[in-house]
RNA sequence: CGCGGGGUGGAGCAGUUCGGUAGCUCGCCGGGCUCAUAACCCGGAGGUCGUAGGUUCAAAUCCUGCCCCCGCAA
């Protein structure tokens, strides 16, 4: 049995399937309203588990619904939790593929978390799940190094692509009882989801922090400022910094958009004002007819 | 009928309140200046103003319908 919503989740039940494993049904959360017509969209872990044929239960919570008698249950990023009567029902319980090397980071956004405090590495974890959140024993981990200017949005899809092997591999072992997972030494940290609040950029930070909060925070909830009182998406920043500039002002320097923070500057690439649609931040200033201040 | 912004040469915007010559910053093409440049100067091409209808001597602008794009909220 494996359960997973969004992208993230996608490769592993690929993977799953291809190396031959019997997936008795595929849980998602339900169908949700997306966008402003409330168009009702299935999770991508649905949309995929329709194509390979596996049978779908969308439910928000595990508690409700019946699910087929399996060996072992597999947890990616399904968006809610098992519950503990559940837990010990298949004979091997709940396998949770967590992206971080626990037990640092427990919670809903490990990478975000990571990123936004500066972390050179990430990592995945494989481990059994128990009644507390992301404490469960530890099958396998893996500490994964962070690429220059990748946002946190990149880093998971990257995490997810390069260990389905280590999974797929894990699963094995445990269904012929070669493994036994490790309790979590040391203490953990926690990693709680982001609010769209924590995407608003503080200019009067650092370059360095501002550039890894940006990454952080990218896609989800997205990084956002104001200007003139309406908000704007900054969707990619530059890598190195610019000269420094007063604080939030926004300047063009050589073809390249700079905003000033309490050091050096950073460089905007692109952005997406209000009610517009995504533009090189070039063309967004050209249209601006007077000076520009973010924040 | 959740709230809101927008559709104007290739890009980003002004112009709409109060109808009356298509504007700005760029890009592109040609020429010039310079040791040189993302700098500067001169000239040029390029627009059914989303779409259909209405009002008017006259509509980007006022009225109505429709299409499309986007932000917030959920």
């Amino acid at each position: 049995m494996f359960a997973g919503s969004p992208v993230v989740a996608v490769p592993y039940l690929r993977a799953l399937h291809g190396a031959g494993f019997d997936i008795r049904a595929v849980v998602t959360r339900n169908d949700s309203r997306q966008g402003r017509k409330g168009v009702l969209t299935s999770t991508a872990v649905a949309a995929v588990a329709e194509e390979l044929g596996l049978s779908v239960v969308k439910t928000n919570s595990l508690r409700d619904v019946d699910l087929p008698e399996v060996e072992i249950g597999v947890v990616v990023a399904y968006g809610g939790l098992v519950p503990p009567p559940l837990l010990a029902e298949p004979a091997h319980g709940w396998v949770n593929v967590h992206f971080s090397v626990l037990p640092k980071y427990r919670g809903a956004a490990p990478v975000q978390r990571a990123l936004w405090d500066g972390e050179p590495t990430s990592g995945i974890s494989i481990f059994r799940l128990v009644e507390d959140l992301d404490a469960g024993p530890v099958y396998v981990s893996r500490s994964i190094p962070f690429e220059d200017d990748e946002t946190a949005s990149d880093a998971l899809e990257r995490f997810a692509d390069s260990t389905t092997d280590d999974l797929v591999e894990t699963l094995r072992l445990i269904a012929t009882d070669a493994i036994t997972p490790t309790l979590q030494i040391g203490e953990p940290s926690f990693a709680p989801k982001f609010s769209r609040d924590d995407g608003r950029i503080d200019w009067s930070l650092g370059a360095t922090i501002v550039i890894q909060r940006i990454r952080a925070v990218t896609r989800e909830p997205g990084a956002h400022t104001d200007v003139n009182g309406e908000s704007i998406a900054i969707l990619r920043v530059a890598s190195d910094f610019g000269p420094p500039l007063p604080l939030g002002e926004v300047v063009a320097i050589g073809g390249q958009v700079f905003v000033g923070t309490v050091d050096a500057s950073v460089g905007l690439l692109e952005v997406k004002p209000a009610g517009k649609k995504a533009m090189p931040a070039m063309d967004w200033l050209r249209g601006q007819r007077t000076g520009v201040v973010l924040g």
